[in-house]
DNA sequence: ATGAAAGCGCTAACAG
DNA sequence: CTGTTAGCGCTTTCAT
């Protein structure tokens, strides 16, 4: 009926009524029953945005790219969290896509082929993020981790560095760390060098955990002359046990991490990183759904853009000059 | 009609017509339609949870006990950010709201009036987290922010520091910041010291922000023995300063931070801190309204529990015993 | 153990 | 401009 109406501010409506109606729906305490009204339309304005964790700081500031374009339409999101586990990812998708949101937001592009299938059969935009190195079912916007990998590697041996260490979390399914591991070793091996030592640690990657690990494995292989850390946080902790050792960086020893994060420009020595854009990666997924949010359902909703993001590689203080 | 039965394993099914509806919908990518269920069942498995923001980690945190604890459930979350103004969070509590979920996790117990409104008559249980020093729609659990700020002065006060400065964010509508700068310059006058300086200031809690910000202070009242900051991650970078200008902590100065994050333990040199129990809260929290689901809907749904975790204070390094 | 029928609270078309 | 009428895709209840 007019209610109705006047709630969306559609149709026409007298002034009279309409003032009517939102006064009476005040003095109620009146809230509309979207579920009803979604079935009814079949409009949900509801982004799906599948990610792994919340704790690896990473992924909340994607998650706040994408609210701040969201901010600006009707489209909210709705986070799921899986765990790195790609039975958690099929379970919470499903679950997320029985609510039928406008489009799905998920990390990377490695999924199971169950979960493939309800992306491609959801009939809405499909975008996956962080990670370009693969085939996605509809948009991806991301960088290349074994590109990433591989310009570190360069920059490094350019840097003239020899005896180098690699550091990274054991997980097998974190594809981003893997390919950015590959790219880095591969780069490695076409100029002639292999990593000189490896540590693959389980558990949060925290700064005293990298303190740790850095200080057992320069004991391991004193002669190493650069550490590749595959996170920043475990990165400020080796930088920050050799400061305390007075371990000259970046002559004795050079260090490098990944991600680009706000812990970097905290120190006093900055840690030589790379920006993995994902502020960026977060608005521009973001964007990509709220551009098709009016296709969504019909055919062919998908938007199918591939957006490949440079990370910038900053050297910092930790990384000599070449 | 009988597929309906079979998805939700209820009534009796016989076993052979089970296997048919599950092979057809497997095999037809059948993804239930849960706006339709929820229509007719006004039964909702979703959990609204409204931060002020992602980009604190202590909010991930948070959303990591509740996680942790409704991943054993069929409840989900569902978050909506504020970012620290309450008219978004009037906003999105409406749109949460209007998805009649099973209950609501919100951060903080100042809201504006309408969004009490909305609280009280939503007819679901609520739980206002993070801060017990207030008045409760419902149920509550939290710290009190204005202990942990008492403590922490007594604390310093015991261990003779005299000259004191505080450094916080510029955030009026940060009312658990404010309630610890209270709590912390009470247990001071009672003492009969003041604040010998303090600093507000806007934007992130970066490290580099607290190295910064220190070295200014330390310029501008040389005589100070102690700073406190309202979270570890200007502590650390306020650490980080001393650490290498050779200032001696906690002998010629002492600090603390405010949080027990992660990053403290990272340090040669731990901050003394206090822990803000955010994993505790949110498991609590969701547990709550785990336990109380059933109500939702009926009158006298909430909880009215009130639960009120003891921060504790570790002394770390950089504050000497008293 | 299965089918049929009546809504859930809205929106979307159509009449007045 | 405002009221009426069908559904949206499920769950629930009642028959069979």
């Amino acid at each position: 009926m007019t209610v109705s109406r006047v709630l969306r501010n559609r149709g026409d409506v007298s002034d009279a009524t309409r003032a009517r109606v939102l006064e009476a729906a005040k003095r109620l305490g009146y809230v509309p029953n979207k579920i009803a009204g979604a079935l009814a339309s079949s409009r949900v304005n509801l982004v799906a945005v599948v990610i792994p964790s919340l704790s690896n700081q990473v992924f909340p500031e994607v998650m706040t790219g994408i609210t701040s374009v969201l901010d600006d339409t009707p489209l909210q999101p709705v986070v799921g969290v899986t765990n790195y586990l790609p039975e958690r990812e099929e379970a919470v998708l499903y679950e997320m896509l029985s609510w039928r949101p406008t489009g799905v937001i998920i990390a990377g592009l490695e999924h199971t082929e169950a979960a493939i299938a309800m992306l491609r059969g959801a009939g809405i935009p499909v975008v996956e993020v962080m990670d370009v190195d693969g085939a996605p079912v509809d948009s991806v916007v991301g960088i290349s981790h074994r590109r990433a990998g591989r310009m570190m590697a360069q920059e490094i041996l350019q840097a003239g560095y020899r005896r180098i260490g690699f550091m990274g979390t054991k997980m097998p399914l974190d594809h981003r760390a893997r390919k950015r591991f590959e790219g880095f070793t591969d780069a490695l091996a076409k100029a002639g060098v292999e990593i000189a030592d490896r540590q693959f640690y389980s558990g949060g990657s925290g700064i005293a955990k990298g303190r740790e690990m850095t200080e057992a494995m320069l004991n391991r292989t004193p002669d190493l002359d650069f550490i590749y850390y595959s996170n920043d946080m475990i990165g400020a902790g080796g930088l920050l046990h050799c400061m305390t050792h007075g371990i000259d960086v970046p002559g004795r020893i050079g260090l490098a991490g990944f991600n680009g994060m706000e812990i970097v420009d905290g120190f006093p020595l900055r840690l030589a990183t790379m920006d993995s854009c994902r502020l960026e990666i977060g608005r521009e997924a973001a964007r990509i759904i709220a551009e098709h949010a009016d296709a969504a359902g019909t055919p062919g909703a998908g938007a199918g853009e591939r957006i490949e993001l440079q990370p910038t590689l900053s050297l910092g203080d930790t990384l000599r000059r070449g």
